[in-house]
DNA sequence: CGCCTTTGACCAGCGC
DNA sequence: GCGCTGGTCAAAGGCG
């Protein structure tokens, strides 16, 4: 497999950016708030709309009152535009589910990261209204360096 | 041989 | 309680 690349080196918005007469934060910003509807029950936050990795963050404090501990979940969303669905990000991903879902006629598909004990997660799916982009949904944070 | 994908089944949460 | 939906498991098979 190859690593040579993180994704902000090869994320195919930035390819995407260069369209003449769009403004491409403003564009992006209304494209996530369309996926961020899909979560509206979990705050969202908007790291940088200026940069080209644009991305949708979410802190969210997992755990119970009954718990003492309060684990902490990150989950960072991407929207690309990309004909491939799992762009290589320098990590190494196994597929382990597939599944239709009701708000899109495309399958979502779970990933899960390879190295043992990582307990980083993500989904990719095709956006429901423009297939040629895709939604990439990381989940955790990966208690590894980077391949690469 | 090791690691991967595929795919149906299973499970848990949620709304009615 | 029941059905729907999303997420995960695990067996089987494929590929380099």
């Amino acid at each position: 497999m190859s690593c040579t690349n993180k994704m902000t080196e090869r994320n195919p918005i930035a390819a995407n950016s260069s369209s003449p007469d769009s403004d491409f934060s403003n564009q992006w910003c209304l494209e996530l708030s369309d996926y961020m509807n899909l979560d509206d029950h979990n705050q969202w936050l908007q790291i940088d709309p200026t940069i080209e990795q644009s991305f949708v963050y979410q802190a969210n404090e997992a755990g119970d009152t009954n718990t003492t501990t309060m684990s902490v979940k990150e989950r960072v969303a991407f929207k690309t535009k990309s004909e491939i669905e799992v762009l290589d990000d320098g990590y190494r991903w196994r597929k382990y589910g597939k599944k239709m879902v009701k708000n899109s006629p495309n399958p979502r598909n779970y990933y899960r990261c390879s190295v043992e004990g990582c307990p980083v997660k993500k989904r990719v799916e095709r956006d429901k209204d423009d297939i040629k982009y895709v939604i990439t949904t990381y989940e955790g944070m990966h208690t590894h360096p980077n391949s690469c």
